[in-house]
This record gives structure tokens, sequence and C-alpha cells, in this order.
DNA sequence: TGCCAGGTGATCG
DNA sequence: CGATCACATGGC
């Protein structure tokens, strides 16, 4: 299998990276190895010191996909600079996280994530996740002529499936699958996700499907405000994590506990955090959280 | 066993 | 507005 490899990487770490709450569908399969699905790919990704392998990938699918999608042509090393003289608790966190990078992911699957992630932990977002792809590689199109139950994968000759595109096509069950596009989620109902165990989230996520098959995908705060089941915190991760919008500083119980613990906040004084977090940290608010999140998850 | 998890939407004063 | 509560599920 083809692999493609680049040497003299700094400030990039997988484990900071894959490990910083930002994605969910990457799976470390050994030291310094990651497996996962992304930009409607799997592939390997195994750091050794400052060398990145990606298999399978030839050097334009490098530069075209992955180089931009891991961020690789941002100056990190200024960042933390930059955020390390605003305060000594800032620059431990850009120490403790100094491989981390902010991936450029598909909004779709950020939208969808980020709504599953709500009140619910990393571990079982991640379940959630991979069920729904994979509950969506095994069902048909369309919401009127559901599958029954015992027919699981027994798909009639050209009918479409979910996946948003098919260069990934294996058994249902293959624990990877693409994510399902806003279009084949629109056409189901709630119940029909049942197996993915969702939970009451199921149904902002078919609602949400439904407002992007129709209106598109958001291209302003406010948009992405509208979208059923999307509050503060999750539009600050959507429109961090999918719309390049690195000022945002989304405020959830971990960064809650860092501003209360190490910065001296009232728990739930989330307003003085939110003003302090604009005024503090600015167009780099993105980052800056990102490294305070991973460096209260390690407390 | 309970408490809690990258919160949000509905309801009420 | 701001506070309060239900919500599905399962990790720990």
């Amino acid at each position: 299998m083809n692999s493609y490899t680049i040497r003299n990487l700094k400030d990039f770490q997988l484990d900071h990276i894959f490990d910083c709450g930002q994605c969910f569908r990457w799976n470390k399969t050994g030291p310094g190895i990651y497996s996962g699905m992304a930009m409607g790919r799997r592939v390997t990704m195994e750091q050794r010191g400052d060398s990145l392998t990606v298999t399978p990938c030839t050097k334009e699918e490098f530069d075209t996909i992955w180089r931009p999608y891991l961020d690789l042509d941002r100056d990190y090393g200024r960042i933390k600079e930059i955020l390390s003289e605003k305060d000594p608790v800032m620059a431990r966190a850009c120490e403790w996280g100094s491989g981390i990078r902010i991936l450029r992911q598909d909004l779709w699957e950020v939208i969808v994530s980020f709504i599953i992630s709500q009140n619910n932990n990393i571990p079982r977002i991640k379940g959630c996740i991979e069920r729904l792809c994979r509950l969506a590689e095994a069902a048909p199109e369309g919401g009127e002529n559901r599958r029954a139950p015992g027919q699981a994968g027994q798909r009639a000759p050209g009918q479409e499936c979910l996946r948003a595109s098919g260069q990934n096509a294996g058994p249902a069950g293959d624990q990877y699958a693409d994510f399902p596009s806003a279009r084949a989620l629109a056409a189901l109902e709630p119940e029909d996700l049942a197996p993915a165990r969702l939970g009451y989230r199921a149904r902002y996520v078919i609602e949400t499907a439904r407002q992007v098959a129709e209106q598109g995908l958001p291209q302003t705060a406010e948009q992405v405000l509208s979208l059923s089941g999307v509050g503060p915190k999750v539009a600050n991760c959507i429109l961090l994590f999918g719309m390049k919008r690195y000022d945002s500083f989304p405020i959830d119980v971990w960064v809650r506990r860092v501003m209360h613990e190490l910065y001296g906040f009232r728990e739930e004084d989330v307003k003085g955090m939110k003003a302090f977090a604009t005024a503090e940290f600015g167009e780099f608010g993105g980052f800056a959280q990102q490294y305070l999140f991973y460096y209260m998850r390690s407390l």
C-alpha cells in the first residue's frame, strides 16, 4: 500500500491532536498510530518523532487533502508564543498540549457530532457517531420504504445507500463507514436512529438535517444558532472546528472548571469567562480554548 | 449505585 | 431576561 511521509514537523503531536476533543472518529491502534475516517477516506497516520506517515496516500493527496486537514501551514509556534505571554496558566497549557492543531473538518460532520456531544461523555459520543455511520450505511435511502427488522443489509440492487460517497464500500458493520449526508438523514424519522442510541438528541439530528437539506449549510453564527439542538456552546464548537472561526471560545464544563479553578471565576459566571476570553485571547480564542481543554482534562 | 457527561429547549416568575 | 427542569443513555 502506498504511503506518504512528511518530515521536520514542528508543533505537531497526533496524541494531542486526536485527544483534545475536537474530533471523534480517530482511534489509537498503537504508539503514535491512529486509524480513522476523514474527508471521505479511511487512513492510518503514524508519527515517529517529527515525521508523519499517512497510509494509503500519494504526495498529491497529502498536499490537497491532509496538509490542509492537519492545518500544517499555520505557525502554531507563534500562536503559543503570543498566548503564553498572556498568563502563566495559559503558558503551562500551551506547553502541555504543545502539539495541538485545529483540524479543518467537514462542516456537516462537525454539526452533527457536536449536537450529539451535548450532555454526553466523550467515549459515548464516539460510539454514537460510529453507530450512526454504520446504521446509515446499512439502511436504504428514503423514509417511506424503510427496511423491516431482520432485513438488515439486504439492499436491493441499485438501491442507493445513505453514504455520501461510495469509495469506502464494505459490508454493513464495517467499522469505517462514511458520514451520512444531510439529505440522507433528512429522509429518516428519529425512531430510525434508535440503533445509534443517540437518546433525545436523535430528533435534533433529524430536524437539523432537514434544515440543512432545505436551506444549505449555515454560513453565519446566527444561522448556526438557528439549528435544532444548537445552543451557544455547540454553536461555538461548530464555528471553531467547522467554519474556521478561530476566535470562537466554546465554554463547556471543562473550560468552566479551568476558569473557576485556575483563573478564579465563579463557576456559574459564564458571561464573565466569555468576556475575559474575548478580551484576553481575542482572535486566538479557539486555540486558547483547545490548550486549556486539553490541559484541564489531564489534571 | 448513583452521579455525571464538551447543553439545549421549554416553561415560568 | 434569569432560573429551573426534563431529557436518553451508559461510562465510571
